[in-house]
DNA sequence: ATGGTAGATATTTTCGAAAATAGTTGAAAT
DNA sequence: ATTTCAACTATTTTCGAAAATATCTACCAT
């Protein structure tokens, strides 16, 4: 009964297998789990302590969220990374995004422009208390998220926001391997504060082209710092 | 050994699990498995014959597709029909299949115009050997899928790809309940005919045009004709 | 040496039982 | 009649063993 480093604990689903789900989700993300590495049952047996078929639903889940792919009879690895992936994926990104700032612009509330405004605020603080890396720091990432996530939370899309969300994750992996790379974060409480002021004085247009563009260079920047670590493709 | 009856059987994909993920989808899709229907295991284990795990895992698939819903520690059910959700996902369907097209127009190739004429054609043909109840037809069903299926197949990009095959069997199951109220289906073959010599003929802008007005107005008669089995939203 | 095959090993996939959780029924108390 | 609560039933969720499949190794034939 005291014994809980191997035993499975549910700390955000309500069932284990989401939690696992969860919890894989962001060792890929955050590339602990590295691209293209093979996910043997035996070694997640061991570091997530759940059976193979919870770990398989588990699995199940992030393949549908293109985080990991099953090779049929062959196992699962982590998603491999390409630049053919990240252009991709670029590209679908700024689709969805920006019909969605455009759609929460016309629709957003008082509610909506609070979640904006505070989200903005939070992100601000943490810059100004780590102004060095808070790129790589947990707190920012997380709130650069919400950020991002208020923006677009007004559109009532429910089918395109779930898209979205896959998205941003794996955006997020390549984000996080490119600032393995890269000497100093660019500033970009400029680029965020930008779109907040367009987004709240209901200026779509405006938003909208600043949301391209802040998509855009982020990949360009991935692709540029990260070409080492990214397989041609 | 002579019992089949329950014993479950690959067909499809490799393994058990998506073998009987696309049965399920099939059933889900065409109404016989109703919306909110409760999928009970023991009813599943019953006609798929397969244990508890596997369901589930086939049943966390169709979850990522938008074709069931969880409840947790409470089941799976078929996911709901309503007015709104109809809307969400034809405002999704449009978005994307309208940048598929385009890109598919811009970069299609001899083989890519072959898939088009000749899908079309074979839809043709079906619906002259049998002009009055082809929308009900398997056979037009699936030639209907592979044709607008080929005209974004050179668009090059898997993750929208993807989405959309999600997108347009979340639509079908709309189609096919509209299908069973409506008196006579309206005569398609000049819309599959137009759209094909626009993508043919390289008019970026009319095949998009087409392609968004041939899936708004579908949604709009499944809308129409369907009002009375879908919930208000 | 090379290519192929049989046996052994590693790994995934599937199963049905066991544990955990939700839902239901019915008796007792107010 | 209504509420409460406890025991019971129904259902989902999780587990580890067993079956199926792939991969590796060693040996033989060419």
């Amino acid at each position: 009964m005291t014994t809980t480093a191997l035993k499975a604990r549910k700390e955000f689903g309500k069932t284990l297998a989401s939690d696992i789900a969860h919890r894989l989700r962001n060792e890929i993300v955050t590339c602990q789990l590295k691209p293209n590495e093979s996910l043997k049952f035996d070694a997640l047996r061991l570091s997530f302590g759940a059976s193979f078929t919870t770990l398989r639903e588990a699995l199940t889940l992030l393949v549908a969220e293109g985080l990991v792919v099953a090779e049929e009879q062959r196992g699962y690895k982590v998603a491999p990374v390409t630049l053919e992936d990240l252009h991709d994926l670029t590209h679908a990104r700024i689709l969805i995004e920006v019909d969605l700032m455009r759609r929460s612009i016309e629709k957003g509330d008082d509610d909506w422009e609070i979640r904006v405004i505070s989200s903005l605020h939070r992100l601000a603080r943490i810059e100004e208390r780590a102004p060095e890396d808070y790129a790589s720091n947990t707190e920012w990432k997380a709130t650069h998220r919400q950020f991002h996530e208020a923006l677009v939370s007004a559109s009532g899309s429910p089918t395109l926001l779930a898209v979205r969300n896959s998205l941003f994750d794996r955006a997020e992996r390549y984000r996080n391997l490119s600032a393995m790379f890269r000497p100093h974060p660019r500033d970009k409480v400029g680029e965020h504060r930008a779109l907040m002021q367009a987004a709240i004085g209901r200026k779509a247009d405006q938003a909208c082209d600043l949301i391209r563009s802040h998509i855009q260079t982020t990949s360009n920047n991935v692709a540029k710092y990260a070409a080492g670590v990214i397989s041609a493709g």
